[in-house]
RNA sequence: GUCCCCAUCGUCUAGAGGCCCAGGACACUGGCCUUUCACGCCGGUAACCGGGGUUCGAAUCCCCGUGGGGACGCCA
């Protein structure tokens, strides 16, 4: 390609679903792709389908891509608006003896597909109404003749060069009995008439990739160049879907990733950079190529996409994170008193956590002073003991006049020291009485957080509970 | 069935003939840290699908098997 020719790529779903995880892949491919070569990146809605198509889809799609950051130049282009060109140029085919109409039922060719893999053939067409000469008419296809002999040659930048042999293909359909293109023979005009340069795709259009040519060059376009990444596999190996779990983009953010993880996941899918695990979007616009794209499908692996979402919640602000949170805390009822307290919150937390949602149910107790106290839960904390370890601490905490991280360690030892107990006796029912579990982040994070007088506020209710009704 | 693609630890991968009795990451696991849980730090287990070539030398190149994936629609 020469230097001066711009790189334009495109991503083209079909509106039948949400954007899942291997579309997004693609997308972050061809758009990595793009930036790294500042070309124009365009979306188009390959809806020719109507059967299946919905808004409603087409809204979730942008929505998804979105929320991940990969934004597009032109478009959204909607191919069903565009039927007219396809038109014109399946009768430009048709007038040039490039194609013919074809009146086989749906059930014949059903038939003679059985019949050729029960012969042990390829289930082709067979080419019946090639030389009918038939006219337009109601219930009548399009077909482009295909040439028999020869072989065509994808010149794919991931696989390498794929040659077919013409044989192996047959007479697709181009334009169907209800006047609509069908999706090989739309993306090949879509993609030359918006000067598509390469096009980026999932490697199950490898197979198409020849037939697309020939199409291709039926109607005097230059070919693009192609990239076939491959598919993105379940744990058993089989093509990624529903049953293996989440697998829209979507579920992902409602589930508590971050954006920069997913997309920090997904491009070390079937793409590395020598023992590089992090990388940032501008990073990796900087550094991505489609020949360090590799040739082999990939497993997906939600552990690994856990571990990073744990490490860009580690890494990001406060103020951020509380933002993100929003959505998680409103399901729970949760609305932070302020910023401020949702910020100490976060930070107590996020280097504990893998998801927002984890996150949001790990400091639920932040935000209720009226714990409900738990035998069960509180693994054997409330006792006599208990009590009167709550009475003192209920007594001594409003005098400690350093309230920092230092100044709390340093009461809560001295106090076990003079009491003669381990701190681990101190803080643990100290914990229990804060924050009603076993777990939490550190206590003198949460006292410092919660502040003194909720402090004091808790103790007394859970010495009380303590002291009532013991076991 | 036919055609196409692919093949390094359980998983994601590094590796472009000697630097590799194979490196990193996740997961698993032993230890340290410690105020619970995490985090962090140090360590461990674990792979070149098989067979033939080519070469002084192969994880790397070639061939054949085998295995996995994909396509074969008037879906995209």
């Amino acid at each position: 390609m020469s230097e001066r020719q711009s790189v334009r790529t495109r991503f083209a779903p079909s509106p039948t679903g949400f954007l899942h995880i291997g579309g997004a892949r693609t997308a972050l491919f061809n758009w990595l792709f793009t930036r790294r070569q500042k070309g124009v990146f365009v979306l188009r809605i390959e809806d020719t389908d109507q059967e299946r198509s919905t808004e409603e889809s087409t809204r979730a799609i942008l929505e998804a891509m979105s929320w991940l950051g990969l934004d597009w130049d032109e478009g959204p282009f909607f191919q069903a608006e565009r039927v007219a060109i396809h038109r014109r140029l399946v009768r430009k085919l048709l007038d040039e003896g490039k194609g013919y109409y074809c009146d086989c039922t749906p059930e014949e060719l059903e038939r003679a597909r059985h019949e050729a893999l029960a012969r042990g053939g390829k289930p082709k067409y067979n080419g019946r109404c090639r030389k009918r000469g038939l006219a337009s008419g109601v219930g009548r296809a399009v077909r482009f003749l295909c040439p028999e002999e020869g072989t065509t040659t994808v010149p794919d930048l991931i696989k390498g060069t794929v040659t077919f042999s013409n044989e192996e293909l047959d007479d697709l359909v181009i334009e169907r009995a209800d006047g609509y293109p069908t999706y090989n023979f739309a993306v090949v005009v879509d993609d030359a008439l918006m000067g598509i340069t390469h096009v980026i795709r999932g490697d199950d259009h490898l197979n198409n990739t020849p037939r697309q040519i020939l199409l291709y060059r039926a109607l005097g376009y230059d070919v693009p160049l192609f990239g076939h990444v491959p598919m993105i596999l379940g744990a058993d190996k089989a093509r990624l879907s529903k049953r293996h779990g989440a697998t829209s983009v979507m579920a992902y953010k409602e589930m508590g990733y971050l954006p920069e993880a997913l997309i920090n996941y997904l491009v070390r899918l079937g793409w590395s950079r020598g023992d590089q695990e992090i990388f940032g979007l501008e990073e990796l616009i900087a550094c991505f190529s489609l020949e360090a794209v590799g040739k082999s499908p990939a497993v997906f692996n939600p552990e690994k996409l856990l571990w990073l979402n744990q490490h860009y919640l580690k890494s990001s602000s406060d103020e951020r994170l509380a933002r993100e949170m929003i959505p998680f805390w409103e399901k729970r009822g949760i609305r932070p008193a302020d910023e401020g307290f949702a910020g100490k919150v976060v930070a107590d937390l996020k280097g504990r956590v893998k998801t927002l949602e984890e996150l949001a149910e790990a400091g639920s107790f932040y935000f209720d002073d009226d714990l409900a106290y738990d035998r069960q839960t509180a693994g054997g904390f409330f006792l006599k003991e208990t009590a009167d370890i709550l009475s003192l601490l209920i007594q001594r905490l409003p005098g400690v006049a350093d309230l920092s991280k230092p100044g709390i360690e340093a009461f809560l030892k001295g106090l076990a020291e003079e009491r003669q107990i381990k701190v681990k006796e101190l803080i643990q029912p100290l914990r229990v009485a804060l924050t009603g579990r076993t777990v939490s982040p550190g206590i003198d994070e949460v006292i410092i957080t919660l502040g003194i007088d909720r402090v004091i506020k808790r103790l007394r209710k859970a010495r009380d509970f303590s002291s009532a009704d013991l076991p």
